[in-house]
DNA sequence: TAAGTTAGTTACTTACATGTCAGTATACCA
DNA sequence: TGGTATACTGACATGTAAGTAACTAACTTA
């Protein structure tokens, strides 16, 4: 559309490509996972990082955070809509990663 | 596939995610350019970081580099066929930033 | 009472990315 | 000889991202 930078696509951009995000979507994406689980998914990231990452995504309304105060405590993070439309992006990249790459 | 982590789907969102890299690979998308018509296409980059990108961009394979030995020297970058391929990732970016952003 | 569980937080450090800006090489033109 | 143009390069400073590891809070079980 406009050959100038299109404000939106950087904005995309800056929430999909930081570190650990896709991957994050990725495990969300199979199934709704409490903390430990992305953990245990993912496990070169720090906690610090995934707690990080985890409160990103869901102030851009890409998850939501489900706390039920058994004991202990369970906090179930799920995509929302929003998040689960990110499937094709990463369905995409991740086809050219194995074509191209 | 593998609910682990993929290397080559990491290693496509390193190259990809890079700041700027989209941008750059948009511009090029349009038509083969030299390095001012990106710098003014761009002008919130510097021309330090251009320089570091085509660097990248090209021993990645994504575009070549052509020098023609006129007076001032042409320089043009020309995507390949594998930066070509990257233009349907852009677009659901740009599909899905507009939808939710 | 001590240890275990979950889900974090905090402080500190290191690494890497980016910005700024001046300088280079080559060739032309006045 | 000085100025202009293109396409960079290099040195340095700053800023941001990420890693490490210890600590917290609430509650339960041994």
């Amino acid at each position: 559309m406009n050959r100038c930078i299109c404000p939106k696509f950087e904005a995309a951009i800056e929430v999909l490509a930081k570190k650990w995000t896709g991957l994050i979507i990725r495990v969300l994406m199979e199934k709704t996972c409490r903390f430990r689980d992305i953990r245990e998914q993912i496990p070169q990231m720090s906690e610090r990082m995934l707690a990080e990452r985890l409160k990103e995504l869901e102030s851009n309304g890409i998850l939501v955070r489900n706390v039920y105060p058994e004991t202990p405590v369970r906090v179930e993070y799920q995509l929302t809509d929003k998040g689960r439309s990110i499937e094709p992006i990463l369905d995409e990249i991740q086809h050219w990663a194995e074509c191209h790459l």
